[in-house]
Order: structure tokens, then sequence, then C-alpha cells
RNA sequence: UGCCCGAUGGUGUAACGGUAGCACGACAGACUCUGGAUCUGUUUGUUAAGGUUCGAAUCCUUAUCGGGCAGCCA
């Protein structure tokens, strides 16, 4: 079971969704007198944000009743499988800390699987077709037009069971021949126009090497693969309500002793992403992200690079709820438990990311001194830090204007602010280039402000960062927002693609950043929080000698909230 | 124009016939050595029309809108 110290479900009840009021209903009417869980990934990609609240749900459904979650791998299309994407979910679930009671794979049943099919034939329940896959469309009709049977579709069960084996041993090529269950083509559920169970693929898995050349399709294996494992509770997305009775189907002409409860919940979609695999693959072939795990990914490779915390994924996949409406979340939404917890726990830094020259003309020349940062103001245990001082420094570009609007709390000509952790400076003589543009600002500090404040007790409006420019460490900072300017990319308009919606300020790139020198060599993952600039973490893209930094999400903004909302003028 | 599923503020999500609540966002204010955090307050909602009932977001009917299903994908 994943990490149970996750916070209750906003509003109602804990537990109260309708998964779990079914599972505990299940208990109660002696349905079940254990809960087990499955949860049943492809290995045909990496991991999504969606894909942990399923593994989640599972996992945590099952701990909550005392029962069991496997890890299943649903590996049933040797041809867009492998053990990549299978390490890959392995290892980014166990970082967001969900475990299993057991780890196995469909193609574990591979041969059970076979023998149940056997079964099937020998009932009269399922039948070898020798229609091509175009003619078993055709022949399937349509959702307003009954199908037709398979010429085959009433061959003896001895003669199908000969052809099974044949099958089986190899000697067919693709697509000649599919197994098919003989339910009904009349139905108004095609799922249940007599579904292929088998079809025929001489490929390698992954697994099982070249032991298999037919391959279950997913209705087949995935059911018998529950009901072998003594699943109690299957818990799968929206798009399997159709499929149902096919689950039920099957283990009930198989009689199996354990009938599953498939039960289907909502997929997890947050507005501006793409969750849908191919679409990310497009993405990394045409150069519009790097890679899967692009910070604007939300792959759990992405959101980990960004600076994601696992407890604020567990924590907001959490929250947004088991229930069966198709829902967009608003990623301010996903922000959210990124803040809250990094607020908590993230250690403070400062970094300059547009600098702005500034001379101290009082300050002794070539003096530097250690000034005392704490580490983080909400967490006292936090201890402090060092940070060297010098009448050399960087502040921010935008944290100084000449001539203000009323409401600008910072540096102004004339007036004075508070360096954090250092002094008051006050702005005497601006500095500028041939072309008019402000490149340094001197200044003269007041000595009896050291620490940040003066006997006197005056106030200042404004509390700026800074960095010493002798001690500064140059950087790289990206910073980063949607990916797509479109809200919903889950459904397209007619004849756009993904590409069409990439929002071009998805990531910017500030080459000339200075970061305290405490930053440099930080390249261990830790998210900090650079004062009044937000989240971030080191990429691996960086050096010791030029650190790169991502910006995970940015603190909340209320001047520059402002800003937008009335652009000066 | 077949079958299945869904619809509660801007976004999510509660209320299993009895006060429509919570979170996020937005807005306003207080506070502040981060215009952060924190605190306080405000705004906005049961898709529609009928029916059952003392009473309906909840049960029934119909409509509307949205989603899913015609892979030898999952």
């Amino acid at each position: 079971m994943a990490d149970s110290s996750h916070r209750d479900p906003p509003g109602g009840e804990p537990g109260a969704d309708f998964v779990r009021t079914a599972v505990r209903d299940d208990l109660a009417s002696g349905r079940f007198d254990r809960v087990q869980t499955r949860w049943p990934p492809e290995p045909s990609g990496y991991p999504n944000i969606g894909h942990a609240k399923a593994a989640l749900l599972n996992a945590d459904v099952a701990g909550e009743f005392d029962g069991s979650c496997t890890l299943r791998f649903d590996d049933t299309n040797p041809e867009r499988e492998s053990v990549e994407y299978v390490e890959a979910f392995r290892d980014d679930m166990a970082w967001l800390g969900i475990t299993w009671q057991q780890v196995r794979f469909a193609s574990d049943y591979f041969g059970r699987l076979f023998e149940f099919a056997e079964r099937l034939v020998q009932a009269g329940d399922a039948y070898v077709c020798s229609l091509t896959a175009d003619q078993v469309r055709e022949y399937r009709g349509a959702p307003t037009r009954p199908g037709r049977p398979s010429p085959d579709r009433d061959r003896s069960p001895d003669e199908n069971l000969q052809l099974l084996r044949r099958m089986r041993e190899g000697e067919f090529p693709d697509g000649s021949y599919t197994l098919r269950a003989r339910i009904d083509m009349a139905s108004p559920n095609l799922n249940l126009r007599d579904p292929v169970m088998y079809r025929i693929r001489h490929a390698e898995h992954h697994r099982t090497g070249g032991e298999w050349c037919i391959y279950p399709s997913y209705d087949w294996a995935h059911g018998q693969s529950d009901s072998i494992e003594g699943v109690t509770h299957s818990l799968c997305s929206l798009e399997f309500e159709n499929n149902r009775p096919l689950y039920d189907w099957f283990l009930q002409h198989l009689e199996s002793e354990l009938q599953s409860r498939q039960i289907e919940f909502n997929h997890l979609y947050i507005a501006h992403a793409t969750f849908g695999k191919r679409v990310v693959r497009a993405l990394i072939e045409k150069g519009v992200v790097r890679g899967w795990d692009d910070p604007r990914l939300l792959t759990i490779r992405g959101l980990r690079r960004r600076g994601y915390t696992a407890a604020a994924i567990r924590g907001f996949v959490r929250s947004v709820g088991v229930t069966k409406t198709r829902v967009l979340i608003d990623p301010a939404q996903l922000e959210y438990y990124l803040r809250e917890e990094l607020n908590r726990t993230a250690q403070r830094r400062m970094a300059v990311l547009d600098p702005l020259r500034v001379v101290i003309t009082n300050y002794p020349q070539g003096r530097t001194e250690q000034v005392t940062a704490e580490n983080n103001p909400e967490d006292e245990t936090a201890g402090s830090h060092e940070l060297p001082f010098s009448g050399e420094l960087y502040i921010e570009a935008d944290d100084f204007m000449e001539d203000p609007p009323r409401k600008f709390f910072r540096l102004a000509l004339g007036r004075e602010v508070r360096l954090k952790h250092a002094y008051y400076i006050t702005c005497d003589e601006v500095v500028k280039d041939t072309d008019g543009r402000v490149v340094e600002l001197r200044c003269s500090y007041d000595p009896e402000s050291r620490g940040g404040g003066t006997a006197d007790g005056r106030k200042v409006k404004g509390t700026l960062h800074w960095v010493s420019a002798p001690h500064a460490v140059d950087a790289e900072v990206r910073l980063y927002d949607h990916l797509f300017s479109r809200e919903d990319m889950v459904s397209l308009p007619e004849g756009t693609t993904a590409a069409d919606y990439v929002n071009p300020d998805s990531e910017t790139v500030l080459s000339t950043c200075k970061i305290e020198p405490a930053l440099a060599g930080v390249a261990d993952g830790t998210t900090y929080q650079f004062l009044r600039k937000g989240y971030f973490v080191a990429d691996p893209d960086g050096s010791v000698d030029r650190p790169v930094f991502n910006r995970a999400v940015g603190l909340r903004d209320s001047w520059a909230k402002q800003q937008a909302a009335a652009p000066p003028g």
C-alpha cells in the first residue's frame, strides 16, 4: 500500500467515493469476503500522472480494506511492448511511493489462458475463424445493423480444437486465423459480436521470447488473469464499460469459481496537457519536447525533472476524486499541492534571474562580509546558512523602476528598500548606456541596518533578493508554462493535431542568471525556493561550473497579477 | 440515427428524500524582513420540462447536451 498519510478528500467523508462504496457493499453482502485489486498497465510507453491515479486507487483501496494489490503488466501485444517500459513503470511507481504485494505479467498466464481457450472450444463457445481482418469488420455489421455469422461459426469443436492447436504450433501465417468467442452477432453491444480471443503474431515477446506465436486479446487475457490471481475488484477506466458484459461472459462460460467484479471510473485529464502515448511520441519526433522526461510533460519523469515531489503528486491525484464524470482539471489544482508542500519543506536561496548591477558607494572598497539567512521561515529546525555580501551586487532588473507607479514598493531613485537578510539601501543615481537603458544603480547603504532592521524602527516598503556580484555563480534558469495553449487537448477539432496548439512560451531559457554560492553544485534533485521567484530544481543538463535550474512552479505574485489586470499606461 | 454511460459555481468534488457544503481559482481586506506564507471576508451552482412526495440535486418520465463502442489496440 502507498503512503497512508494522505489527506482526506476535500469535502466528503474519506473513502466515500462510489468505488469504495461498492467494495464496502460487496463485503457487507457477502459477495466477497476479502479485497484484492490489481493495476494492469500496458508497458508501451512511460507512465504519466493519469497512471498514478489509477495505480494509487488500486493500491489505496486494497490497503483500506486490508486486501492486496498486484502490479500486473498487461503484456499481450509484443509488438508495442518492451522491458524498457516495464522498468519505467516499476521505477516510476516506486519513486511515487506506490508499492504492491506482488508483481505479475499477463504473459505468466499464457499457458493457462490457452487451456481455458481449449475448454471454450470444446464447449462450443469459441471457434477458429478464417475471415481476414477486413472481412471480420464487414461481418461485424454496424451499431444500427446486426452482423452476419462467420462461415466458420458452426465448425465442429473437434475441428476447431485441431485448428487452434495448429495455430499455436506456428503452422499458419500472421492474420490467417483467429480464435473467436461464439456469442451473438446481433448484439447491440459490438463487443459481443464474436470478439477475437487470439490472433497469430510471429513476434518475439519481451518475456516469453519465441515461445508463442499466438497472443491473447485484451478482453480474453484481462478477465482471466484477474480470475487466476483471485482479484475481487477489477477497477478500470470508463472506456471499458461496454466491455464489462464480455468480461462477465468469459467468467461465466469458464465457470470460474471467482466472478471478479469490474468497476469503471473516470480518467484523469488536466487542461493544457496531453496524455496520449502516441501524441508524446510525435512531439518528441518533431523536437517539440526533448524526451519522455521533458519538464513540460505530465509524465512521472517529466514532473520529477520539473521539480515535483512524489507526495505532491499523490496528494493531487487523491484529491481529484473518483467518479464517472468526464473531467478536465485545472492545472492550478496540481500546482497548489506542490506549493503547499514545498512552502513547508523547501529551503530558501537567493537567485537573480535578470541581473541589474548595483554598486554600494559608501561600502568599504574590497570588503566582504557574511550575513545569515534562515533556510526556511516555515520551519525553525531547518537552520540557516551564511552568504557573502559586498559592495557590488545584483538585483532583479524589474525590482527597479526609475519612474514608478504608486503601488510599486521596490527600488526607485531616492527610495530606500531592504536587501533581504542584509542592509537597507537607497538608490542615489541611475547609470544608463548610450541607448538610455539602465545598466547600473549607484546606491548607499545604512550600516546601522545590518540584518535587515534599524534601531529607529523605520519602515521600508520593499524587500529585495540579491546576490553579491564577485561571489555569484553563473547559471541558466528555465521557466515553464503549459505545453499547449489550448485548454482541452483531449478532444481536438477535426483536422488538427496536438502540435498545432503548442504554446511558444512553454519554455523560456534565461542564460545570464546569478545565483548565490550555496546553490552551486546542488545537482541532487532537491527543490529550493528562490526567494520571491518560485520553486526550482537543478536539472541534469547543468554542470558544477554552470548549473541549470528548472522552475517547478512560481510563487503567487500579486504584483504581477495587478500588472496583468491593469497594464501601465 | 442502435446500445452503454454521464450532467451540482470558473474548475474539481460532497450532500444515498429533509439547511446545497468543501477544496482550488478569482476578488477584497488584514498582516508581513519573500507583493511568498498566514488570517478574514465576498461572489458565482443542482441542464430543462413534467411527475411522485408534506418535502427532490437525490426517485420516475421525456427532452437537451456531452462521452464511449463498428482494432486481429488496450
